[in-house]
DNA sequence: AAATGTTTTTACCGTTTGGTAAAATTGAGG
DNA sequence: CCTCAATTTTACCAAACGGTAAAAACATTT
């Protein structure tokens, strides 16, 4: 997906655009971001960011693919032969500390979905569809074993998603209401409770 | 907030102006949305939507006024004198029926979160954050007297915001993943357990 | 039906935006 | 240090966008 720059100047400058894009794209959606203040981020002019990338189009597909392995990754890791409860909570607790760390990649993901994926729609029914079914089969093993409360996986892992993305995508909701900063440590403890007692057998 | 309309004709073609402005705001987003674009969904001339509403953000300030309203409705009636888990679990299923019955209204709330709150920042500071405040204080009482599990009042109220808006709000992602039309009723089952599960003292 | 107020259309305008052409500058290898 | 390719800048363009002026069409009242 994304070219590998040949020479160190295009390694540098095709890094430090898509950081930037990362920055403006996830402010802004993909109609609201505009080419100047991406090159103006980056520290470059518009015509030299389209040297690098042919289009604004080019650039957001860039970063998507870019978030999307690393978004992805911690359902990837599920371990079919660990413990049940305790792989779900180490999903979950990825996924959170995936919000914590990577807000942007989180925002940029929920601005793209919220406008009915128009970019990775197909990604989502391939890709992420067969991760997902995997995983649902799995988890409905484990429930099948007794070694977990009888649940829908899909909606389990859609929960999972939500709650963790949550902390993320509606950060400033979150700090409106509670007049805070995010507490990341307060939601482990919650999601912690949460899905030890749902998913109890 | 919203100027009712004096004539008959007003307040018609206001009604039909808000209704476009809602579909297009909540698929495109402020800056994706354009004007030519809600006239022409509301059967009407650019020149003669902005003889109804000065301007954009007029437009937009309308439909989330309006929004606002509906929006914030289901928690006003959290009752302190009720039964506190099936208190809270009439409220996790009134939201999920509005994420069923307003998607629009869901993504818009959503769109303009992600993305800041630019516009509405305020009404969370205040009002929403005041009415929270409010109803911490009576599920803090619920845990007090043993009738509740000891959990966060706040995340609670966060996670039933996102777990039921997450169905509107991501909804195409939950139908790419599960090749099916998103079913509310295996949600309602899923959200029941969840809560019953989680809440119990 | 004339007079008055309301609504809609036509024809614009200035700005912003994504993108291009081509010249100027800089960097790398012999 | 000279050459050639890689990079950056300057100067643009056409389309889209939010918004306006003013006249035309339509309703309503008397």
């Amino acid at each position: 997906m994304i070219e590998l720059g040949k020479t160190r100047i295009q390694r540098k400058n095709q890094a430090t655009i898509l950081d930037a894009a990362l920055d403006v794209f996830s402010t802004f959606g993909f109609r609201g971001a505009t080419l100047d203040l991406i090159a103006s981020t980056a520290g470059l002019s518009k015509p030299n960011l389209l040297y690098y990338f042919p289009s604004k189009e080019a650039i957001h597909s860039a970063v998507l693919a870019e978030l999307l392995q690393t978004w992805l990754a911690p359902l990837k890791k599920l371990d079919k032969d660990g413990d049940p409860i305790e792989e779900i909570i180490i999903y979950v607790i990825n996924k959170l500390h995936a919000s914590r760390d990577f807000p942007r990649e989180s925002r940029l993901f929920a601005n793209e979905i919220v406008q009915g994926a128009p970019r990775i729609k197909s990604i989502l029914e391939t890709d992420l569809r067969y991760l997902v079914e995997d995983k649902v089969r799995v988890i409905d093993k484990w429930i099948q074993q007794g070694r977990l409360a009888k649940i829908d996986p899909y909606h389990l892992i859609f929960s999972i998603w939500s709650l963790t993305q949550h902390y993320a995508d509606f950060d400033v909701q979150v700090q409106a209401v509670t007049g805070q900063e995010t507490s990341f440590g307060e939601a482990e403890i919650f999601l912690d409770h949460l899905y030890r007692r749902m998913l109890a057998p």
